[in-house]
DNA sequence: CTCATCGTTCGGCGCTCGCCGAACTGTGTG
DNA sequence: CACACAGTTCGGCGAGCGCCGAACGATGAG
């Protein structure tokens, strides 16, 4: 079926191939939801994915075999269960990527109460995958870049005295394969940069661990505790109305 | 059409529908394609892309309205010709991302002798966009971060040093709205980062400016003059077999 | 003016692909 | 063992979309 054309190399069109096949994995509504819901960094079961997504459990399953096959998905079968998840952080990268690019087209306006207190749900605080987004990761990001911890102004780095306070925290940094320590991750709600790669995991694994933050609902969502607004104002300074 | 299904929030839906129709855009082998060959930088008018993608004029012709109406296209227009090229650095990125994202399935194997010299004069030295890749970008960015003048153990970030070494080399960093000093960029041959944003573009242009390097054939590829060498050299000591 | 060239619009063809329900396999439960 | 439930496979339907050629405007060259 592969129409031999002229103008290009074989090696340009077979660039230009693979790359709409990726593409094609994410330009279906179904599966483009998939990967939204699976940003939360958890394993959803293929039923849950395809309730929440509208479809019959075999257009699920067809979707997930695709996106397995495309490496954008990871799956782990325990019992009758098919437990699926979002590859890898790089992948996790590319769909917010992605969904950042569209979000300043579909600027929010909610339409119900029930979804406007969702909408500014997710812009109060959420995770991208393994970090923390909405106000409250710019909030900690500002603080930290405030505080001299992390260096904005000619890149994105955390500094020496950054490194310090993370091994301060308990919560040391190791570097895994290629992946950095500190990027900067684009917020689509605030159209600023927020702390992501292995610095703002960290970060959030120990927010989530201490009870600085809980899950709300079964999406990226999280909501601030007390707790947790006492130890980000001590630690950094950052004022609770801040996040509201 | 908009079948109204349950599971999901409406927003939650029409962050998916956004989704889907950016991947849309590139998930056609056609657009591929032509994204791939705008991402030297230049801008090339619709017929370039017809024959270059091997397609009727009106085929590209509604490709491209598609493009432009998605916003990863601009367009301008002149006398009879019709230029387009990519509407920021921030479609460049993730163009750039999707293709790295893809490159280690497509492991190359040329098949031609004039494609594994293109492919490998490519490997050689490319833009990506507006900055510097390839063997050529990855040798600049180790030999800035060998002289600290980059720092990417903690993040990516120039340091003092490395800014008023650009300042040195008269090429001034402003930073230009959201666009970050800089970023890394995953190099598609090399699997390692290289340096991009405000700093890599800077650099790039001065490098052609200069005579540094010059662009051969009609896409991405790049070559080192032998004046190239010998600032490179003297400059950041780069060893000219480095980059053969 | 005449002609060539660049680009767009339109109609029609054919393929791909997402969707479902029904039937089936495999796993845990009572 | 019977039964409920998670997930998969298959056949078939319908819509969407990429492709082309032909006809048509618009621009620039001779």
């Amino acid at each position: 079926m592969t129409s031999s054309r002229p103008g290009r190399t074989s090696s340009a069109r077979a660039e230009a191939a693979g790359l709409a096949a990726l593409a094609s994995l994410v330009a279906d509504e179904t599966r483009a939801g998939f990967l939204l819901a699976l940003l939360d960094g958890r394993a959803w079961t293929a039923g849950e994915l395809a309730r929440h997504a509208g479809v019959a459990a075999s257009t699920a399953s067809e979707h997930l075999g695709k996106l397995v096959a495309g490496g954008l998905l990871a799956e782990e079968r325990q019992g009758r269960h098919r437990y699926v998840r979002l590859a890898d952080a790089r992948v996790a990268q590319l769909v917010e990527d992605l969904a950042a690019q569209v979000a300043p087209t579909a600027a929010v306006r909610p339409r119900t109460l029930r979804e406007a207190g969702a909408g500014s749900a997710m812009a109060r605080g959420r995770t991208c995958y393994d970090h923390l987004a909405g106000r409250l990761g710019i909030a900690v990001t500002d603080a930290l870049t405030g505080l001299g911890l992390l260096r904005q102004d000619t890149g994105f780095a955390l500094t020496d005295e950054g490194v310090r306070w993370f091994d301060g925290l308990g919560v040391p940094l190791v570097r895994t394969g290629r992946r950095p320590i500190a990027r900067a991750c684009l917020d689509w709600t605030e159209r600023r940069p927020h702390l992501a790669g292995v610095a703002g995991a960290a970060l959030c694994r120990h927010a989530l661990d201490t009870g600085w933050c809980v899950r709300i609902g079964s999406e990226r969502a999280v909501k601030v505790t007390a707790e947790g607004e006492r130890a980000l104002s001590e630690l950094l300074g950052i004022q609770p109305e801040t996040l509201h």
